[in-house]
DNA sequence: TTCGGTTTGTTCCCACGTTCACAAACTCTT
DNA sequence: AAGAGTTTGTGAACGTGGGAACAAACCGAA
């Protein structure tokens, strides 16, 4: 479910409040949720609360963790580092969570060499060769679109086999090769969408239902 | 919809192949979805195809962008100029598509007056008369999790009506406010997810079904 | 031990979105 | 002009996810 990792902040902010039991209620309200579909939730992972009591924090933060698979360590590649991979490098929540950027690749290769986030920028041409060393199974794609497609080819041929595209543009993998897609200015477009809704709605109040 | 963006980015790259006309199996497969799905989404805009022929691809470009609401000017706000903030501010995708920063507010009083992707930074404080001078309808959150809730407030009191929030933390707006979230570290855990389950299905085959 | 209060886990129902399938409508050829 | 071939728009079935409601289970007090 993509709701785990939400579950999983409200549960490590509770523990920073040092509450150490949560009921369904408590939890979904800090998640944003109802609280029928948050035990809900829940109970496909197991039964991991207390009827009469609620949740105990700190072991259900931990089954949620397993279950995501933040025990291990996930080492990761980013590929195209421009204004966005460079933020993406020094992003803290990446490395506080079980994830390690473990190199940074850019086609360019007069940027080799250039340290970033304390790892040196290192061409495109040794994908391949990180991702064996490593056992890198997730890469990230902050290359502008016309390069997208062929980086995620390369990855996908590398073994990479779980990719989070930055670059607009829709890409195809083969199955069992999973692609999430964060697309920063369709974001602004779909809240300029509401926002005109919005606009046309109060413009219409304003002009008065008499018509 | 969510989906029209998508929509919108097939139809120029269409436009940009010099492809004047295409069917809703051609446009759908560009965007990745179903054409019955393409089809039923354009056809609550309203009827712009023609049968037997298809879709004249720069027509239905202006109907979707109009929709949209990409035919008006959106000036945009980013508070918050840290790593993320300063991609945000310099991303060609935001300005080249009827998004314009008009101004780029960080808390830290230290860094007003550096110059970031053409602006100078300026104070927090003045949001508010920013908001008003601009019309400003639309903010970007790009701050420290512990910031984004008082910021959005304020963005909210000032007369912003839409927010796009980067910062790991779940915000709570009166109605009518709009917030969309993108949340870095989610994404990479449902990865992680999936990438787990990938795995131990793997893993599971190995050691055979005869158990 | 028993009873009242509380909270989880689950069942049932509803609504939405997705997909299939087909009729309506258009073009082109003969 | 008529028919064959395409392609849109939409009606109907299907499946999935969300929400309300309730039974089961736990705690604490008497």
């Amino acid at each position: 479910m993509a709701r785990l990792p939400v579950y999983l902040r409200a549960l490590n902010s509770l523990l920073e409040a040092d509450i150490r039991t949560c009921s369904s209620e408590e939890l979904a309200s800090a998640a944003g949720v109802n609280s029928a579909k948050l035990r809900k939730d829940l109970s496909y992972l197991g039964s991991y609360g207390t009827r009469g009591v609620g949740y105990d924090v700190e072991y259900l933060r931990y089954q949620i963790s397993r279950e995501i698979g933040l025990t291990q360590d996930w080492p990761v590649v980013i590929v195209g580092i421009g204004n966005l991979g460079h933020a993406l490098a020094n992003y803290s929540g990446f490395s506080s969570r079980g994830f390690r950027t473990v190199a940074l690749l850019d086609a360019d290769s007069s940027r080799t060499g250039e340290l970033v986030a304390g790892l040196k920028i290192r061409g495109f041409g040794e994908l391949s060769a990180i991702v064996h060393e490593h056992g890198v199974a997730i890469g990230v794609i902050a290359t502008p679109a016309a390069a997208a497609q062929s980086v995620c080819d390369q990855m996908v041929a590398a073994g990479i086999s779980s990719i989070l595209n930055f670059a607009p543009t829709v890409l195809t993998v083969p199955d069992g090769v999973d692609v999430r897609m964060v697309d920063l200015s369709s974001e602004l477009q779909i809240l300029a969408y509401h926002e005109q809704r919005k606009a046309a709605a109060t413009a219409a109040a304003d002009d008065g239902v008499v018509a």
